[in-house]
DNA sequence: GTATCATATAAACATATTTAAATATTTAAC
DNA sequence: GTTAAATATTTAAATATGTTTATATGATAC
């Protein structure tokens, strides 16, 4: 679930969904992104390095440029792990959840007090 | 799209996934939560506060404790969103995404600089 | 090889997030 | 009405994140 946090912190980010919005629909070069965005180029670099090491997107050198594309097979496979957590959620809390427990020990709280 | 990454900041974090994976299952007063959690009680109330105003849980008070559930409607609603970004760029990508206007027009680069 | 273009990396800074410690609030028990 | 329990809020510190400025790398053109 670590690993799950940290890919979703890669999401978690306006420009970095704007991004891959972007490039969901058309490779890109830096500077075509950079013209896109107003920010930086490094700021948009270091989005993009983000976007790497989460898998989510990969680039291709060719002569000066550097394009990026959709990482296809791993955004699939990270998108469908987080969706798996959402739909857990929803589909344990659908399916009924237990009571707490404290309304049956109304003491149990001191006690896991104690507990640390 | 800000408002969607609003909604999926809340959920990156390994200490919020891991409370509402709890909620999921059961009904919990805070005492419990922090029980299960090794942080201190502020730090799980603030946490809790966070996926609160995200629309994620609810919280219910009675006599000393207060309850906190998934509020499900809204988890859902927001989980729905999220997805539809992830399924967005899914099936763009699948749909076959245009090459970079740069292949074709290589100096491009140079005047998108030129626009700033 | 020198200059230039496209991009990355490093350093410095500002901002935001997370945490713990201290304090306040709400409720119930006595 | 005191006291104690459960939780929230405030404050301050530590850490992480995002941005800009400056510098480095890699590639092409001349």
């Amino acid at each position: 679930m670590e690993q799950t946090a940290a890919i979703i912190k890669a999401l978690a980010d306006k420009t970095r969904l704007n991004i891959l919005l972007l490039l969901s629909k058309q490779e890109m070069a830096v500077c075509e992104i950079i013209s896109k965005l107003d920010l930086s180029q490094p700021a948009v670099s270091h989005h993009l390095k983000l976007l790497k090491h989460a898998g989510l997107v990969k680039d291709l050198r060719e002569g000066k440029w550097i394009y990026y594309t959709i990482d296809l097979d791993s955004f699939k496979a990270q998108s469908e792990s987080l969706k798996t957590i959402l739909d857990a959620v929803v589909e344990n809390t659908e399916e009924g959840i237990m009571p707490s427990a404290i309304r049956s020990q109304p003491c149990l709280c001191k006690k896991l007090q104690a507990k640390e």
